[in-house]
DNA sequence: TAAAAATACTCCATAGGTATTTTAT
DNA sequence: ATAAAATACCTATGGAGTATTTTTA
């Protein structure tokens, strides 16, 4: 099963017609019954039934429709997930930060600051020794360091 | 974008390897690489980066492996769903039922009786008179008609 | 007879395989 | 020198198109 199997399933759902579906995914009708056909046959569930001159959706047809959608949908904005965490809208940024009474004091600031700027992105602090905040930012286990 | 590229990419990511990926899902590394390839430009995102004389997730692609991860989770469920529904294991049953006390008092022990037989099967009464009930029997607005 | 889906067939795009090259240890 | 992924090239499976046949109002 792919997910064209579910964007054509979905479609002639929609529009409880082959012929119509055809048209809005820009294929022939051909090809849309015989994915049908191996979609019904790989689930071993029959998904439509005639109906007058066409077909609708048995019970089972349903309850998928409903839930392929939901499938489709997960997969677009698991798309748009993965674009925002690449492109720095999202995520979460891990900062090594030095301890020490007047660093955290003016630290406690710019994180509020940083949290109205991007409130979609997470913030973690890890106190550690500047030393260390190095080996950190090396390695990649920390994106900013804050110390002396 | 297909259930391929995310079956292959999240096999890829608990592996963290082409190689031991390719053996799990019986392709050779080859179309794997090709495969992620594609995912990525159509994407638009980085979902992996050279580590050593492999490869690691980016921070994109380790939220994108747990959507897709879930993504392929649903579509099972769906299928079960489905085929719960076809084999009358899962789902609504409409009754029409037509209303007076004796009657009804009677069907009230007979529905009690199903919905422990049959817990995951829901019940849907409608109150129509015997003729309506074979109407709706023959259009299959009911599965069962209770009535004289 | 007309309108819709199913079927038969043909074609070609692309998934997958083999062989090789590149990259990093 | 070795181990992993990327790339080049080839093959063949199957997705999509056209034409035709069923089915039913």
């Amino acid at each position: 099963m792919e997910l064209r199997h579910l964007r054509y399933f979905v479609t002639i759902a929609e529009e409880q017609s082959f012929r119509r579906a055809a048209e809005r995914l820009h294929v022939s009708q051909s090809p849309l019954s015989r994915q049908m056909k191996d979609l019904e046959q790989e689930m071993g569930v029959e998904l439509f039934e005639p109906d007058g001159r066409g077909i609708k959706l048995t019970a089972a047809g349903k309850v998928f429709a409903e839930r392929a959608r939901g499938v489709l949908v997960s997969v677009d904005a698991a798309v748009e997930e993965a674009k925002g965490v690449a492109g720095g809208r999202l995520g979460t940024a891990v900062i090594g930060f030095e301890p020490g009474a007047t660093f955290t004091g003016a630290l406690a600031s710019l994180v509020a600051a940083f949290r109205r700027r991007a409130p979609r992105i997470g913030l973690q602090l890890l106190a550690m020794s500047s030393t260390e905040q190095w080996a950190a930012l090396r390695e990649g286990t920390i994106a900013f360091a804050y110390g002396s």
